[in-house]
DNA sequence: CTGTTAGCGCTTTCAA
DNA sequence: TTGAAAGCGCTAACAG
């Protein structure tokens, strides 16, 4: 294991001047550069990161916070927040929250010890002034997720319209009695989709009746019990928005094994147009969000805040979602046109 | 940012002392070990990462190569493998290496700089005399995927038997005509599901026909692809077998599309069991991975190599495949005894 | 253009 | 049971 000392002998120069060529500094001779070049391939020299993070106060690691990888909204984010953070040499650290205040608050002392230099919350389960204190340690960049009370950059997607783009479209089909499934009950995400969707109604002059709303309903075995509790219902919706693919995804298989017809006796809409939106008979119309431009976003949002050292300040990266039109809510005949 | 000097003033003592509290050492009286951990309390004191890696030579971090997380199979391995590191006070890095060796080739430089404290391969893109001389700076530890020529632990599935059932299968369900869909071309996984696939086969006295053979087959469009040259042949089989859920349900969808009756024109067997499988109609017959399991014993093994020091066995943890039947191998009558 | 020197914050001998 | 001091490998004033 070589140290910049060992190739400052070997060249038969100074550290200061190794230093210079591994960081690309100006004022090395061409000359001496060379040499160092030659030594540090002879000893097949990698300068120590750990060395170069205390001395400098930087990681180049990025931590990313999500509840769980395997919901493939997440999976896609983190996939795309990797390609991106490659992209300008920083490295992701994956932090699962489970859902859990205390794991997510247990996380957060990697800014605290300075083993990344900056977080990514694409989830948040504590209050904002729990989270806040931690400003002092380094950037928190929010993606996805939202916050009323924090002072940070928030990345996120425009998810009142795209409650209001589903909802309407519902409406637009001629349903008045629709039903209305969200995620976690704490996420400002489900809220604003909430707000979207109850928007739509009223401008149908529908008040949203409760017995309709379905909370925290995550996987396709909660999308199942939702239909039969839909069901059991005196006057059942005849139509659902969901707020995500797999929830509906779950509806749809289980009305169909009881005979009810998509879309025929439910309209179905899903969230995030996962691959399975195309699998499943009917095909789902679903939301369209643009995933990939958001982790891109956010990681530049991130890597300007470190540069800048400025952390406390809010601004707003919005963009739009979009309604894919499928089988789920509209007959054959008419999806085809 | 205080520093463990800060400490120490202030609980008027040595930052030796400090640091043995911080570490748990015995020969520290009760007296200031409370001292020292009201000043850590007063300063909201953490110590730094970097300082504590560069001194112990020690990051805490493990590297997770995967080609890439959104193929459900990885999102779950990584899910898997984050909890278990969690459990050990690790963290992860994620690495997705896009199917390039190039990309592999880069990413092992965490190891070199000291960066990370070992690598676990879940996808090997490089010929193993390419990996090998890494072992000077890591351990690395191969999960999922295998090579002959590597001198370090594995720890895998058993997939010739998993090719094995999954053929076997068919074959008791009376089919002759199987066709065959794999991943990539390189990956050890999928060569040894073709033993197992050729294995069961040859127990019949059938010859594996290559016309039957489909490489590289990844994603459901490629399901769909295969389909449709299977559709083409002069003799088309009348049973896939396929190397992951997501190609079986394209297969399935776009059979259905097309009028062919799924078990009874077309048995198909897909691979992972991903919840796609019970969502889809019929549901697919598939096999089960014990990813979970695989995960924790991967990081086990990893964390022990890294405090033996011994980087250069070769050690194999095999763990067994289940074979789970449903609706598209056998008609939905059979399915329900 | 190059080298000397002083740390970054921590752990660990060694000596008391 | 405690502390002084050395040093992990690197970067960046500063001086020349």
């Amino acid at each position: 294991m070589s140290t910049i000392e060992d190739v400052a002998k070997l060249a038969g120069l100074s550290r200061t001047t190794v230093s210079r060529v591994i960081n690309n500094h100006p004022y090395v001779s061409e000359e001496k550069r060379k040499l160092v070049m030659e030594a540090m391939e002879r000893l097949g020299y990698v300068p120590n990161s750990s060395a170069r993070s205390l001395r400098s106060q930087k990681t180049e690691l990025i931590a990313l916070f999500v509840p769980r990888i395997m919901n493939p909204f997440f999976s896609q984010l983190v996939e795309s927040m990797e390609i991106a953070a490659a992209e300008h040499n920083y490295q992701l650290i994956i932090c699962q929250t489970r859902y859990s205040s205390e794991k997510e608050l247990n996380y957060m002392n990697l800014l605290k010890t300075k083993q990344v230099d900056g977080v990514i919350l694409a989830s948040i389960q504590n209050d904002w002034e729990v989270l806040e204190p931690f400003l002092d340690y380094g950037p928190i960049v929010l993606c996805n997720e939202f916050d009323e009370q924090a002072n940070v950059p928030s990345v996120m997607l425009d998810q009142v319209h795209g409650g209001y783009i589903a909802t309407k479209h519902l409406l637009e089909q001629g349903h008045r009695r629709i039903a209305y499934c969200r995620g976690s009950t704490r996420s400002n995400v489900a809220n604003h989709r909430e707000i979207g969707f109850r928007k739509a109604l009223s401008e149908y002059g529908i008040v949203f009746d409760e017995q309709y709303a379905f909370r925290d309903t995550l996987h396709s075995e909660d999308g199942r019990r939702v239909f039969h509790r839909m069901l059991s219902l005196s006057e059942p919706p005849t139509a659902v928005f969901t707020g995500s693919d797999e929830v509906a995804a779950g509806i749809i298989s289980e009305a169909k094994k009881h005979g009810c017809k998509v879309p025929d006796h439910l309209a179905v809409v899903g969230f995030d147009n996962q691959a399975i939106t195309q699998l499943m008979e009917p095909t789902i119309t679903t939301v369209h969000q643009p995933v990939e431009k958001m982790a891109q976003k956010a990681l530049e949002v991130m890597i300007e805040k470190i540069h800048s050292r400025t952390y406390r300040q809010r601004e707003i990266y919005k963009f739009p979602l979009k309604l894919i039109i499928r089988g789920s809510t509209v007959t054959n005949k008419l999806a085809k046109l």
